[in-house]
DNA sequence: TTGTAGGCGTTATCAC
DNA sequence: GTGATAACGCCTACAA
């Protein structure tokens, strides 16, 4: 059906063993009959077998993917934008791995075996619940995005999460806000994590109190953003400003405010972190961290062919940085 | 390093064949040994490596997904969503062709037999800078989503453009509109020119006249929908009502009547398409015609599912029934 | 019912 | 500089 190598070889009167080489860069093969095998090779729009190459040991061009949030994730289409640039450059193809349901015994590990995947990057801010040691041990090379998963062969890359949160906190602070308060996310999530430390170091650096009953837990949602605004409207000295852990809780926040007969930005200030496409959409349109996922993206897939490539390479630590993003949902402290 | 075939034969003291008849569930082995042997299989993992499997010409469960669009399209998400759930019943793997950016003869075709893709999806709205020749008659089993490509064995899925639309403008007609205006989509696209006839078919059915410059173009986009909505409020007896051709230009719309002094929906009702999240962030919250994206994703791969398998089978033409969502951008004609 | 052997398309190791 | 040929892991006639 398609052509194969060795109809290029008739076509150019040579072996097999010639156009492989042409094919793969080898050197000591002839100027004249290389340049004959490539024509044919053009002309007949030969493409080796990527099967047979991977089955020889070769290399298969494979990444996989994993989602640990499954495709719903809003950065999704960000991160593949950025790591198509890469993958094109680099001339891998990108393989979701769809998990068999009726497969009571699934290994993920397994799968990308037998796909022979020369590397994978791993996307969700769920730790708890996933168990990634398979994976760590298998010596695949790994790249975690927003996992700070650092072993063996695996890395990780992640917005620069405490100083985009702490940058939030200190504009707040140049607002005149003494009372800053803070609605993190999952509380063992990474990313969470570091954007409350970045929320207590953008507290010192303005000399303000670090106050436990201001740090209210959500899970990046709107719902829950909206519960723990509304635990924050309830105290007796309640803040003039609110940093939130993503751009969806900061609008669950703003309608608890809104709905408490109170306005933003008069009576409170609200920062959300990621900049989704939404934050420019809601009124007033919210002030927020952007994470700069394209670029995130392009990294991971860069990132994981240095780690292909070298075999004693040690596994990345990535931070990308993040950028303020200011709209209408931030005013000066009012009270 | 991984265990293969030979490793499973030797563990269960039978030959490789024998395997492979169990594992590819021929009935000529003794019930006995087919026992033996999956219990090995499953003790030490064993997964048939993809690569070796194919190259004997068995299948690659491997179906390839060609973006038109790149990824920034808006409901990518939503469609891959759908695609998983078909994807795991079905076991494919689903994979991303980069194409390569420094090879001037690149052709997506012999990409995907190199790959030996059993089928593709094509997802986007553009069809005339696209040339699909060379894919539809390569006779790879290919499914296009929201372009009416039907022919050898390449089919299509679709909303139902039409029928949404025609709803839309009923339901105009029915909170008393006489003056309803379409902003519409790139013309020659597949999906504009049908919710143009819905367009036409809904004013008919409400007794309406079809007035040309009631129709305004744009090209789904924010900025197209704010121009057309422009020339659209310039004209002397102006609009009641727009219905859209996307959420996106129907945002650029409201922003358009907004900054003229006109609010809506007291002034001008508008209406989208698509159902994307933002509608239901702007205020007021856009009234538009859902598309059931999930449904589309997972109907896309069960229809070329059925393709791949029946060589005779007649490529589909699937329209999937659309959903008027109603929000708050529509309300009584006013003048 | 089970095993042997040839071949899928490619690359790598030798001879020549 | 070039060409046989043995792998790679698996499936499928065909033989036993």
């Amino acid at each position: 059906m398609a052509t194969n190598i060795r109809d290029v070889a008739k076509a150019a009167g040579v072996s097999v063993a010639t156009v492989s080489k042409v094919l793969n860069g080898y050197t000591t093969v002839n100027e004249n009959t290389k340049e004959r095998v490539l024509q044919f090779v053009k002309e007949m729009q030969f493409r080796p077998n990527s099967a047979a190459r991977s089955l020889v040991g070769r290399r298969s061009m494979t990444i996989g993917i994993f989602l640990t949030t499954g495709l719903a994730h809003p950065f999704f289409t960000q991160i593949l934008a950025g790591m198509e640039q890469a993958l094109k450059s680099k001339g891998y193809d990108l393989i979701y791995l769809a998990q068999l349901s009726w497969n009571r015994e699934y290994s993920f590990v397994r799968h990308c075996q037998s796909r022979n995947v020369e590397g994978v990057v791993v996307f969700g801010f769920q730790h708890e619940d996933m168990n990634f040691d398979e994976l760590v041990e298998s010596d695949i090379p790994t790249l975690f995005i927003d996992l700070d998963v650092h072993e063996g062969r695996a890395g990780y890359i992640s917005s620069d999460n405490q100083a985009g949160t702490q940058q939030a906190v200190s504009y707040l602070a140049g607002l005149n806000h003494r009372r800053i308060s803070f609605l993190s996310g999952n509380k063992d999530s990474y990313v969470s994590r570091h954007r409350q430390k970045g929320y207590r170091a953008g507290l010192t650096a303005a000399g303000l109190p670090y106050r436990e009953e201001y740090v209210a837990e959500g899970d990046f949602t709107r719902e829950t953003g909206y519960v723990a605004m509304g635990k924050l409207l309830a105290l007796t000295e309640r803040p003039t400003a609110v940093v939130c852990c993503s751009d969806m809780s900061a609008v669950g926040a703003m309608e608890a405010i809104h709905d408490a007969g109170l306005s933003v930005p008069e009576d409170i200030s609200v920062i959300g972190f990621d900049d989704i496409e939404i934050a420019r959409y809601v009124s007033p349109a919210l002030t927020t961290v952007r994470q700069d996922m394209i670029t995130i993206g392009r990294r991971s897939i860069e990132l994981l062919d240095d780690l292909i490539l070298d075999k004693k390479l040690p596994p990345p630590e990535a931070i990308v940085p993040t950028e303020l993003i200011v709209r209408g949902s931030c005013g000066p402290a009012n009270g």
